[in-house]
DNA sequence: GCCCCTTTGAAGACA
DNA sequence: TGTCTTCAAAGGGGC
């Protein structure tokens, strides 16, 4: 962590530090921890630290109060985590190239599309296949939970709004619910084939979830399950690839670039050349697994934005990067977490991915960006650079 | 309609 | 090995 460059005493990005700390008994803390080990030591001893304390209430009575709903996810991913080991040591499912995704262990696409009762509970035919089916057991309990849990530094006297994208009324999730939920509330349908299966009511809307990662290949998450024997064969659609541009997920993110036809505004290039460019940009690409800040900002966002009644995003992430370092190593640790079972799951749905490969996916940002960041008031750059020199040691 | 802003962390590129 | 760059999310604002 950045705020931990100060541990030998050097000054790097020192005097443009922006960081508020919550205290300085804490940030002695740091220090002397940043003393004994680096980087990688530190977020290991964190990960560790959330592990072992998960299975003791003592230990969790110990700590500050956490955050609920981080706190269930963090369960959720440990729960998905054992029952990847439970597929790989050679248990109910054969393997597959998709075995660590919660989705293939639903059992058929009958209760796939409902595995649950009306009144909200499991069936009972779904139930063996769903190990994190709890979090919607008590979804009112973990709402309030979680909308009373906040931070210190949010005001009592700030109306807390439910979260949007209601990712706790997802109990198929297991530790990728994170990043698969929906911020919005729009409505659950995931075109699974042409003529197939054109509406999947909840749960399943979480497959077009705002970070769902999509399926490799082309083949949708239903014929992916079918083919891993996971799924009635009976069941329509049937193990079809699907060509990726029927799949509307969120998280093949087309870019929209303006084509005017048949003219070419690079200098070099023809018009083929520029359409076949702008296509490979629009073409909908993997995105980059949530790092443990972006996660954290995807829980806290909407909580700033109910009690700073501001908007403008750029505000909002420098009030939650600060929040941010204010947090506690343990609450910290839960994201750190929760980014490395991201990361774990991202690379084994597609082995073969790099960041490489989004390069340029985003434009390009002006160099005099940078350049401005190293006069401005906050010199970014010169500060995080400080912070990567400290832990890199 | 596209890009910038703003944050942190991860990963790749490069010297 | 150290440093720099890019991208991941979000949405208002500027051009």
């Amino acid at each position: 962590m950045p705020q931990l460059n100060g541990a030998d005493g050097d000054d790097l990005g020192a005097s443009d530090e922006l960081i508020a700390f919550k205290d300085e008994g804490e940030q002695e803390e740091k220090r002397n921890v940043a003393a004994e080990r680096d980087l990688d030591d530190v977020k290991s001893s964190l990960v560790n630290e959330s592990e072992t304390n998960s299975g003791s209430d003592s230990e969790a009575d110990r700590r500050p109060k956490p955050n609920p709903d981080v706190e269930s996810r963090a369960r959720q991913s440990q729960l998905f985590e054992e029952a990847l080991r439970r597929q790989q040591d050679g248990g109910l499912f054969q393997p597959s190239p998709y075995v660590g995704y919660p989705f293939f262990m639903i059992p058929d696409l009958g209760n796939l599309c409902s595995p649950y009762l009306t009144n909200g509970a499991l069936t009972p035919s779904a139930r063996p296949y769903l190990p994190f089916q709890w979090p919607l057991l008590d979804v009112p309990g973990r709402a309030a939970m979680r909308d009373t849990a906040t931070p210190t530094h949010l005001s009592n006297s700030v109306p807390v709004v439910q979260h949007p994208h209601m990712s706790h009324l997802h109990p198929l999730l297991p530790y990728s619910s994170l990043t698969c939920m929906s911020r919005t509330p729009h409505a659950a349908c995931y075109p699974v084939s042409p003529g197939g299966m054109a509406q999947i009511p909840h749960p399943l809307g979480w497959l077009q979830g705002q970070h769902m990662y999509p399926i490799a290949g082309g083949f949708t998450p239903a014929a992916l399950a079918m083919n891993a024997g996971l799924v009635s064969s009976s069941f329509s659609p049937r193990l079809v690839p699907t060509p990726q541009s029927s799949i509307p997920h969120p998280a093949i993110v087309p870019t929209a670039v303006k084509q005017e036809p048949g003219v070419s505004s690079q200098p070099g290039k023809s018009a083929p050349d520029v359409k076949q460019e702008k296509d490979d940009e629009r073409r909908p690409h993997i995105k980059k697994p949530l790092n443990a800040f972006m996660l954290y900002m995807r829980d806290e966002r909407p909580k700033v934005v109910a009690q700073c009644k501001v908007k403008e995003s750029a505000t909002i992430n420098q009030i939650l990067g600060q929040r941010w370092h204010s947090l506690s190593k343990e609450e910290q640790a839960k994201y750190y977490e929760l980014a490395r079972k991201e990361r774990l799951l991202h690379s084994k749905l597609y082995p073969g991915w790099s960041a490489r490969d989004n390069y340029g996916k985003k434009k390009k940002r002006k160099r005099v960006k940078s350049e401005t960041q190293l006069e401005g008031k906050t010199s970014v750059v010169s500060l995080r650079t400080a912070g990567r020199f400290v832990w890199s040691r």
